[in-house]
DNA sequence: GATAGTTTCAAACGGGCGTTTGAATCGTGC
DNA sequence: GCACGATTCAAACGCCCGTTTGAAACTATC
């Protein structure tokens, strides 16, 4: 019903007062962070926002919708900076394949950059984005494979070429077991921070924690194939 | 209410239609892995149990009481046999420091038991729990951390012993990262699946899957201590 | 300054939610 | 076989949900 195409100049307004429809994006990535999407209703979105409870579903469609919407404000940049980074690098490198390490950094530095753009949803949005992994909502699932599959691909091409002792089905695992602790260290989710007694001192330099994760990551992606005798998988133990 | 302490012995019933109780725990647990805790009805929930919809505040109090039993259930038993079985292997070694990879098996042979244990929810379970991970509900963040506490604090100290380079500031950060990709892999969240596009042939497997996911975490465990200069962190790049 | 399109608004819609209640039913010990 | 606590049941409680509506307010164009 937002007749967007006919639309006219928007009303010059300044940062702190911005239009309906960043207000109530920024409210919802903000809420959605704290309660959850099932849990957060849009009558205090729309409040905490302060436009009418109608706009939601005027601007966006649905709820769901609203969703998604915060979902590709920040998720489409990140994404396409990623495979923009890893196209940088492949050139410099002229015909030889990537390091490691520096198909890891194309991954991990546009997620940095957004985690510090505190302007621009920063942790939050990581989190909602953390939270979305996990969710089992069909809509939410979809729509988040068809925002990563370009950059997946590409990315599992470049490791291919950096570690050709893997096969590709090995990679798609490793792959996997990246994106967990990449999701889980950038969603900062509390459970796991309680559970392991973080120390909140180093929660702001974000920096330093990706210096921690990426040699965890590509020593991991490097690692020998697995060996069944190293993990006694015996049925009976 | 429900009057627990005088309780009769139950009515030998068959496998097929247990006690109320724990058609309910069934039920949720199928139901909060398929919907999520916030979009799970008790209606519903309490329609697929066969049993009347008060039963739950009666047996349960509320619906975040049955959520929580619904975890203890499984995640009690769980942590407490990998603490056995670290203490096992802690003893078998004699006084010698375990290898990183037997700790690594202690934790995840238990998770492996329960995911394999289909008439005892199985791989239901674990999708729930991935999801509790990632919950910002204060009660479930709160009760995560009191279940986990012990399990991690055991499994730190062992792995401070195996890997006497790393700082405990350091294994804190490096064993967040172990979960990360553990809870992501075990959850077998669908949304990872679709963006990695993971064929669907080695899904019933975990004892694969752990043997491709132990490599990984132990040669990241072990991983020297990260330096600046690989990832190219400056804020400008 | 009338007009047409866009956006906001208050109010209401129908429905589902978690929980409570009080009576009916069940199972057991006296 | 009666009494009593444990459990089940149908019904209702009060509340909040996402969405829709139609009129009012606004803004740009002629």
């Amino acid at each position: 019903m937002p007749a967007q195409r006919t639309a006219r100049r928007p009303p010059a307004t300044d940062a702190l007062s911005q239009d309906t429809k960043s207000r109530i994006l920024d409210a919802a990535e903000s809420l959605f962070t704290e309660h959850g999407f099932e849990a957060t209703s849009l009558r205090q979105l729309t409040a905490a926002a302060g436009v009418n409870l109608a706009a939601v579903n005027y601007h966006f469609g649905s709820k769901e919708e609203l969703f998604q919407a915060v979902l590709t404000r920040r998720l489409d940049p990140m994404n396409q900076e990623r495979i923009d980074l890893l196209e940088r690098y492949e050139r410099e490198a002229g015909g030889k394949s990537l390091t490691c390490e520096k198909i890891l950094s194309a991954m991990l530095i546009p997620a940095l950059r957004l985690s510090r753009d505190e302007k621009l949803g920063g942790k939050n949005f990581l989190r909602v984005l953390g939270r979305a992994y996990a969710d089992p909502a069909p809509f939410i699932r979809h729509f988040l494979s068809e925002q990563y599959a370009e950059m997946i691909s590409r990315f599992k091409d470049a490791f291919l070429k950096a570690l050709p002792h893997l096969t590709r089905e090995e990679l798609t695992w490793r792959l996997h077991f990246v994106m967990g602790a990449l999701s889980y260290t950038l969603a900062g989710t509390d459970s796991l921070k309680l559970m392991l007694q973080v120390i909140a001192v180093e929660e702001d330099n974000d920096e330093l924690l990706l210096q921690r994760l990426a040699p965890f990551l590509a020593a991991g992606l490097k690692a020998p194939l697995g060996d069944a005798k190293k993990l006694e998988l015996v049925s009976g133990y």
